[in-house]
DNA sequence: GAAAGTAGTTTCCTTTTAGAAACTATCACT
DNA sequence: AGTGATAGTTTCTAAAAGGAAACTACTTTC
């Protein structure tokens, strides 16, 4: 009995595969969890205070997954006309609904880590 | 007054970007969330199995992937004796840990899509 | 008027990632 | 002996991602 596909096929799971998709096309790269992570806890922030927060990222990178992040509306973009001036960076209310995911993320990875030492 | 940096300084940030860091590292990649889900649904699958059910992945990803998986103890593989050999992939206990992020993601991926079809 | 802070962009280069196709190897069935 | 299933590996190539450094542009301070 030759076994078929059984499990992607059904419409549940392919919609569970393509949001999973989407979700990671949104939030793919080396920096989006942390930008976000530190937007979470640093409310507003500027572009500087971005490059200087999350640690080894370039100007090129941060405008770049900035961009990004504003185009899906998970990050809100403001220039104050303060001189020179400012920009105010913070996370939107939809921005927002990711903390669980981000949250769950890094207690997961803290955990990894004394699993490893626990481990060896 | 100059603006320090207030918020990655504390121990607590940088252990929580670190923690981010380690999660993603682990689960990077195109294919990972995909075959964790697969496997989370479909207990124990084979090789070609997975190259099925996965849609799009080639031979080379999937066997790349899986050894990544293994090697972090989330996925395990077994060899049966049968002839001809087959082997049997599956989540691991560790590996079922995962699956309130993979959970997470998916529904926010699917929340994202609809917000999509409404805002337009 | 030079230095330093704001917020980026642009260019050039290297590394990483991914995919297609061909290949190995074993075994069963016909 | 040939076909087809198992489970991969290897090679070659293309595309994407990432980073360092230089540059623009404006303003304030020294």
């Amino acid at each position: 009995m030759k076994k078929k596909a059984e499990i992607n096929n059904t419409p549940i799971c392919q919609v569970r595969m393509q949001a999973i998709s989407d979700a990671m096309s949104i939030l793919s790269g080396k920096w989006k969890f942390h930008i976000l992570g530190t937007l979470m806890e640093g409310s507003k922030l500027g572009f500087m205070d971005l490059l200087r927060e999350v640690d080894g990222i370039g100007t090129k990178m941060l405008s770049k997954e900035l961009r990004d992040l504003e185009i899906n509306r998970l990050v809100s973009r403001t220039v104050k006309d303060t001189k020179p001036v400012t920009v105010e960076y913070a996370i939107t209310e939809y921005g927002k609904t990711l903390s669980p995911i981000i949250d769950g993320l890094a207690n997961w990875g803290i955990a990894y880590r004394k699993s490893i030492l626990n481990t060896k």
